[in-house]
DNA sequence: GTAATCACG
DNA sequence: ACGTACGTGATTACT
């Protein structure tokens, strides 16, 4: 046995590395007895992050308690993965630090599924975005172990991450061959590996004091448990990407990158991902930058490049306002394809595992909000939405097709509810009872706000503009933003923004509230689930988007938690908001939408939830006008 | 590492 | 007293 004696919070632990069969008896001794007194905290040391891709190896699996670590040398096979399977099979409950990881890890490389692991896990990572979502450039404790350990255990816990960089350096490694290439018997990379455990242990009880002394339920906890399981198996399903069509992409992306650069270049641009560039050749050319960024050098993103060029930024088309600068014109082409080639359809290619699939990392806790985030192989929550050929590279299994259901209208649902916005619940309530001709294509509640204020013969234009007060009114925005944001001139939008007020004035009454609350109890404010939120002193009025994005983000979260227990789980693909990608055989289409539909139809404090299906073909591009 | 940019809901 | 657009992830240039 190798062992290392180390002291966290001024108490001495032990991390124990077997070497000999006899070792690893000790090892299944201790675990026996550790079982039957609470849980054991669970790690791996593996060779990186990308858990698909061939010839990822799982190095070694770490148990502990307290005062014990263990590990176990995975790589060496033979008995060592014997024992550490043994005590993964049977233990009854495992504390992890980030288990969605673990759980991939362990379901591809070790044999043991992630349905076995995850009803036996409190991921401790969890507990701490229950108490603090923010990171800690935000001003919280932040959710690695590293902070949180430092915070809770002992402030001078390693950074057993950022310390074994240095060790790699050492060894002639990288950050990125170091996970790989360590050796499995270095001192360091064994003690900090037993270390992690130690502390995943230690933190546990701590988290479980605050989470009880700040009030929070333990059926919230369970029910994140819940989400992030969903989450790590959609991630583990992947998407599979379209490879031939994904290089011709590329390729075209590439060749009309090139093109447009070299229209650029003849302006003196070698470089059109280059500001200072960008700034020096438009100047030169006697246009004048009006607008600046926060450190006041001159803005030349796309917004002013497409003024120049006399295209409107959405729909790409002549704004006949002034001439169009050719240079401004070329940049925006080039930078557009450049990102498209190197973000989407370069980055499919090069994550794809031997199955041809990516597998995003979805972090069902990520914003502040609670928000789920995906990253990691591919943004998959960030493609063009305003043209199909980076999602036509996505494609379901032969047969199937895709299938995505979305919520109408969420946030402006969630607003109603949690701030009882009467007028906004009239709407929403009555929305199968107004005639069929004011509303042709189904309820909508900015037309709804525009004729409340207007009149029955409120236009499409007036519906912008109560479109754009409402997201103001989600987002906090001002007359100034509002105006910008939908070209209103600003004359236009300070009256709606009154009218706005006058017609619903619960959410003004309802902010001042959950302000006021938020000061006396800590710049806290408390999501209808009962998650903590966070608010910053000098930007308090902030708390509308919090409740609203975090509501929104139970909506969905409690609708996945039905879709599992519908049978969904299979279908599913990827959370993005106010929606769930699915994909379906072809013949069960229809049904498996229609389950999906009701599984987003719900009341929520007496406002009706509603979601619209849509079916499209094998390529996700199908849903955004591809023809396949 | 920071700033700026651009992609999403 | 007044007014504030919210939340993400990835890439590139530049220091």
């Amino acid at each position: 046995m190798i062992t290392y004696r180390h002291s966290v919070a001024g108490e001495a632990v032990t991390v124990n590395v077997p070497q000999t069969t006899r070792d690893l008896q000790d090892f299944a001794d201790w675990w026996d007895d550790a079982d039957a007194r609470g849980p054991i905290a669970l790690d791996t040391e593996t060779t990186g992050l990308d858990i698909f891709r061939t010839g990822y190896r799982l190095r070694t699996v770490q148990f502990g308690d307290r005062t014990t670590a263990w590990v176990i040398h995975w790589e060496r096979g033979g008995l060592f993965e014997f024992h550490a399977r043994n005590a993964l099979e049977q233990t009854r409950r495992f504390l992890i630090h980030n288990a969605p990881f673990d759980w991939l890890v362990l379901d591809r490389h070790a044999g043991v599924s992630m349905e076995s692991l995850w009803p036996r896990t409190t991921d401790t990572q969890i507990k701490a975005k229950l108490v603090d979502p923010r990171a800690p450039q935000e001003g919280g404790i932040g959710s690695a172990l590293k902070t949180l350990s430092a915070f809770y255990v002992d402030p001078s816990a390693p950074d057993t991450q950022g310390d074994l960089t240095a060790v790699f350096r050492s060894l002639g490694l990288t950050k990125a061959t170091g996970w790989a290439g360590i050796p499995l018997d270095h001192d360091v990379y064994n003690l900090y590996a037993g270390l992690d455990v130690i502390l995943t242990a230690r933190l546990e009880p701590c988290l479980d004091e605050d989470l009880s002394r700040l009030g929070v339920r333990q059926a919230l906890v369970d029910y994140e448990h819940e989400i992030a399981y969903i989450c790590t198996h959609m991630s583990r399903a992947g998407l599979l990407v379209d490879k031939p069509y994904t290089e011709e992409l590329s390729a075209t992306l590439g060749a009309v990158s090139e093109e447009f650069a070299a229209v650029a270049a003849r302006y003196g641009v070698e470089n059109v991902n280059s500001q200072a560039q960008i700034i020096d050749a438009l100047l030169g050319m006697g246009e004048t930058l009006s607008e600046t960024t926060a450190s006041g050098k001159p803005k030349v993103d796309k917004s002013v490049l497409c003024h120049l060029a006399d295209i409107d930024q959405n729909s790409g088309e002549r704004l006949e306002v002034r001439t169009p600068n050719p240079l401004a014109d070329a940049i925006i082409r080039s930078k557009r394809a450049g990102k498209w080639r190197m973000t989407y359809a370069e980055r499919l290619l090069t994550s794809m595992d031997p199955d041809g699939k990516v597998h995003p990392f979805i972090n069902s806790l990520r914003a502040r909000t609670g928000r789920m985030g995906v990253s990691g192989d591919f943004a998959a929550q960030t493609l063009p939405a305003s043209d199909w050929m980076i999602r036509r590279a996505i494609v379901a299994n032969p047969g199937w097709v895709h299938i995505s259901t979305d919520f109408q209208a969420i946030e402006m649902r969630v607003l109603a509810a949690l701030a009882d916005v009467k007028r906004m619940k009239d709407g929403f309530c009555n929305a199968d009872s107004y005639p069929k001709e004011e509303y042709p294509e189904g309820f909508d509640i900015h037309m709804y706000t525009a004729r409340l204020i207007k009149g029955p013969g409120a236009t499409k234009a007036d519906r912008k503009i109560f479109k754009g007060a409402g997201f103001g009114k989600v987002y906090g925005g001002g007359v100034a933003t509002i105006s910008r944001q939908t070209g209103a001139p600003e004359t236009e939008i300070r009256p709606a923004l009154a009218a706005y007020d006058r017609a619903f004035p619960e959410i003004k009454r309802a902010s001042s509230r959950w302000q006021r609350e938020a000061r006396s109890t800590g710049m806290v404010t408390v999501s209808a689930t009962g998650r903590r939120l966070p608010l910053d002193r000098d930007r308090t009025y902030a708390v509308v988007n919090y409740q609203c994005q975090s509501a929104a983000r139970d909506c969905l979260g409690q609708a996945m938690i039905d879709m599992r227990a519908r049978g969904l789980l299979e279908y599913m693909r990827l959370p993005i908001h106010d929606e769930i990608l699915a994909t379906a055989p072809a013949e069960d289409a229809a049904d498996v939408a229609r389950a999906f539909e009701e599984c987003m139809t719900f009341d929520l404090f007496g406002v009706p939830v509603v979601a619209t299906a849509d079916i499209g073909g094998r390529s996700w591009g199908s849903l955004y006008g591809a023809d396949y």
